[in-house]
DNA sequence: CTGAAAGCGCTTACAG
DNA sequence: CTGAAAGCGCTTACAG
């Protein structure tokens, strides 16, 4: 393999003129800069990455934490988060926690010992660390141990998801949700809806536990079988409102007629078949993903990044009007 | 940072028995071991492993190459592809090259610079690199330049589902699937899909294109503007699938009574509400993954591995006597 | 079984 | 603007 030192002989400069013109540094003659580049193109020189990120103690590499890669919102923001530090010049690595809980203390000691450069964690993780936030890490939609996070609108978007269903004529309207262990954007959710009922002097009925991903059903079904009657109900997550989906199916319960839904998420919804009869809050995935990365990457040039950044979730509804009517 | 130095040094040793100690060689008495270990300890030296990466060339990153993570085939098998490579050892790389055509060539460039250890391809890749078989690198489900791969048996379950389709009363069946650029295992469907109709002498109606993934629509809209009357279609890939659900219901064409779906993948399937309607060919999506990456590793290692591994998949069906007795 | 030394391919002060 | 040299933290023959 043709290196760094080759390449100074047949040009004829010194080692550190090559690395400054490999650099884009300022502080090389137009003359010399020309001459290595010519020196690089006829050797075919390739710089080793494994020896300039050895010498730089940075890799370009992030990694991202979700619990599983294989859910509909996880998968999709992984898209965007891989497409922005491409053009960043970063590669994305990715682990999935939920498998062994350990793997994300793995992966912070990985960050703390430079094998990657900064973490985007969307997950649940747990274990205190108050110097974590010195770290290049920025998390999605949950905040822990002061580390900087960017999440939609949580709290505002779900009262008017809230609202929506009572204006629809829903006197019976439930919440379920996963729980996380931190405290949790996501938790905004229900304490929205609990704030609505209030409101309308409507019951309270929360069905809300931690649960992993893929072990949704055993809710959804504790849902209807403790509540018949309900006439809405306001979903935290794609992955439980396709469940509910299929529980309405499967017991012939019509939506919107009989049971009103809103989902949160709108990521597996929109090309799904019930996409008119329901309403969801869409989460602004591919800006969450690429604002995540931006101040992530500024975390890791050592520039300040505000604690919290919040983005604009969009509601779509199918006409509450007729909704109602047909409600009743 | 305390490095390799120290802890010689606190041990009383040489530099060698250190890194002996750390990479587990053989050849260093219990006595020392125990020596360097306790000062390994007392220090809390962790291993530099940009340093080692550096050294040995290599990095302990395996590249994933998928079209679009955000899809449940290759999100899914990425799961178990990162599970499987965590167990040993791994990490992984994701890139979806379906944004920039370049990212796949980008990385392969990356594996030979030794950036990634090797890459796992998903994709249609389409650079001619006659060498390419000489590194590290699998295949998907598509075979190309001398590349070993691992699939599904694609034709012999393909010819189970469309006899099935025949013998639940179908007379017009379509195929509908995407197209790959390069000899894929995925194009089996369709020449199975063929056969078993010239068998029955059935008419061949095909609709199969080169799109890119989240471009299905209008194929879909296609196949059903230009085959009225069609009462079976053997689709290829879930997304599809869910794009004909959705016409369906928007065209009030009743599954299975009006129209019998047997669809490839079965990934997403699963948990839609269709899920006693149609039929379809489970992919085994782990095995898959977890094979792929016991073969990888086995070329990282410079064994030998098999050209071609197939993996049974498994048709999931209602029954067909009472389907026919409907669709008659 | 173990130590001293060379070297991997870069970057980075330090002089000039 | 540019070169010579030191050094990053390891691994790997080479001696002994």
């Amino acid at each position: 393999m043709v290196s760094i030192k080759d390449v100074a002989r047949y040009a004829g400069v010194g080692l550190g003129t090559v690395s400054r013109v490999l650099n884009d540094e300022k502080g090389v003659s137009e003359e010399t800069k020309e001459n290595v580049l010519n020196a690089i193109r006829t050797l075919g020189y390739k710089r080793n990455s494994l020896a300039v990120s050895f010498r730089k103690k940075e890799n370009k590499i992030v990694a991202l934490l979700v619990p599983v890669i294989n859910h509909p919102f996880f998968s999709k923001i992984a898209y965007f988060i891989e497409d922005e530090l491409d053009k960043n010049g970063y590669s994305l690595l990715i682990s999935s926690s939920q498998s062994r809980q350990s793997k994300e203390y793995a992966m912070i000691e990985k960050m703390k010992k430079k094998d990657v450069d900064g973490i985007i964690f969307i997950t649940h993780y747990d274990y205190r660390d108050e110097e974590l936030s010195k770290y290049p890490v920025v998390s999605v939609d949950r905040h822990f141990d002061n580390v900087p996070f960017v999440t939609s609108d949580n709290f505002d978007s779900s009262v008017v998801a809230c609202e929506w269903l009572v204006h629809a004529g829903c006197r019976k309207i439930a919440y379920i949700g996963g729980k996380t262990l931190v405290e949790s954007e996501v938790m905004e959710r229900e304490r929205a809806y609990r704030e609505v009922m209030r409101k309308y002097s409507l019951p309270e009925i929360v069905k809300s536990e931690v649960i992993k991903h893929g072990e949704e059903l055993p809710l959804v079904e504790a849902l209807f079988r403790e509540n018949p009657g309900m006439d809405g109900v306001f979903v935290s997550g794609d992955a439980m409102t396709n469940l509910i989906f299929m529980h309405c199916e499967e017991n012939n319960i019509a939506i919107p007629k009989d049971l009103k839904v809103v989902s949160y998420d709108g990521v597996q919804i929109k090309t799904g078949e019930l996409k008119d009869k329901i309403a969801y809050v869409e989460q602004p995935v591919e800006q969450l993903g690429r604002e995540a990365v931006r101040v992530l990457l500024k975390k890791i040039r050592g520039e300040d990044v505000p604690l919290k950044t919040v983005l604009k979730a969009k509601f779509v509804h199918y006409d509450a009007t007729s909704a109602a009517e047909n409600g009743k």
